[in-house]
DNA sequence: CCCGTTGTCTACCAGATGGTAGAGATACTT
DNA sequence: AAGTATCTCTACCATCTGGTAGACAACGGG
């Protein structure tokens, strides 16, 4: 564990760049002033992450590092069938509560023409297949109804990366409290999954 | 009437900045590159909007006025109740299908930062004081459920703009038709708008 | 026939951007 | 003490960007 009083300089460029990608943008940010803010000179970025493009890399894998970790801790867990999927949701809700700006940088690069849209295709792919392969074995057994499994994924992932423009257009419309209009988020996506999954509906 | 043949340069060059702004963005369109794929010089392209902001100001305002003429249309009409509810619904899932560019538009310019969000916002705005006016008319009268209904206006706002982004996703995720998957989400979204509005339930 | 309007072009520019080269400092290893 | 790896800095640059200035052509009305 790294001393909580100071982070590396390459964390601190990390969080800045999660921050302003998820915000601006790629193309939005420059590393001038993105090392202005940090009180650093953009060599610093480049010796660290040698170029732009790299640096989003990085922040990416952190990202999605941190997403993929959550929900394998849900995945070790003894949860199965439904409630595995409800605590998966849950998990992932958690953290978009707790870092927007993940969500953020997902929206950002999820599109596809994205500088880093392949990297992040790259590192869901695998666990888009798990997903798919336990939610058909599932089937198969007859705990799950009958779907493409595929499509019900990507529309809760598209669910989840769409909160990120939603607390951003509530804040903008002046709703302060963004947690309730996300709790019915939840909720109806838990809704949708089980209409889509359960058998005993 | 334009011939429909020869499409004025000016109407060339503003669906062409829909597809860039929609697709990689405002930053990441340049107007050397738009010129180019138009076959102009970027110069005709400043004589017609003076500024990339002005062009992007022009791009908003176009995309907005076909979404809030294509809602005026239905608010012209004698449906009343859930059922108007249900008309605008299906009016704006229309639209998303036929010209996703303009839902990718909206999602570009909805966040805040954007700069265009401003506009996007004056435009937006009537159109949602409207919509609130009348929905706390309904409930009122007992037609509606009392809710807050900026937070319902809001959350269907931002389903919708969400759309573009699972249109693209799906795409890339190899799911050539999207249209399903966009059926079931309106299906969702009127499911959700029954359950917050419809006082009989 | 001239003159103003409209539209497109060539030529140019100041500033910002991502990136390179290399010096200086600090700290760890031997 | 010397050498080496790590990190941050100053200095510089090539390119791209949005934007300006102004020439040239087409056209319509007086």
């Amino acid at each position: 564990m790294e001393p909580v009083i100071a982070k590396g300089t390459k964390e601190r460029i990390l969080d800045a760049a999660l921050a302003s990608f998820s915000s601006v943008g790629y193309d939005g940010t420059s590393l001038d002033d993105l090392a202005a803010d940090l009180g650093v000179r953009k060599q610093t970025i480049l010796y660290h992450f040698v170029t732009k493009r790299g640096l989003l890399a990085a922040v990416v894998d952190r990202a999605a590092g941190e997403l993929i970790g959550a929900l394998e801790e849900v995945l070790a867990s003894t949860a199965r069938g439904w409630e595995r999927v409800e605590s998966l949701v849950r998990t992932v809700f958690r953290l978009a509560l707790r870092e927007p700006q993940v969500l953020g940088l997902l929206r950002e690069v999820s599109r596809p023409g994205s500088a880093a849209s392949g990297r992040l295709r790259n590192l869901m792919t695998p666990l888009m297949d798990r997903a798919v392969a336990w939610m058909e074995s599932e089937m198969a057994a007859g705990r799950m109804r009958r779907t493409d499994p595929r499509l019900v994924v990507l529309s809760a992932y598209s669910t989840v990366v769409g909160l990120a423009t939603e607390i951003e257009v509530l804040r903008a419309a002046g709703v302060e409290q963004a947690l309730r209009p996300v709790a019915v988020r939840r909720r109806e996506l838990l809704r949708f999954l089980r209409a889509s999954l359960d058998p005993v509906n």
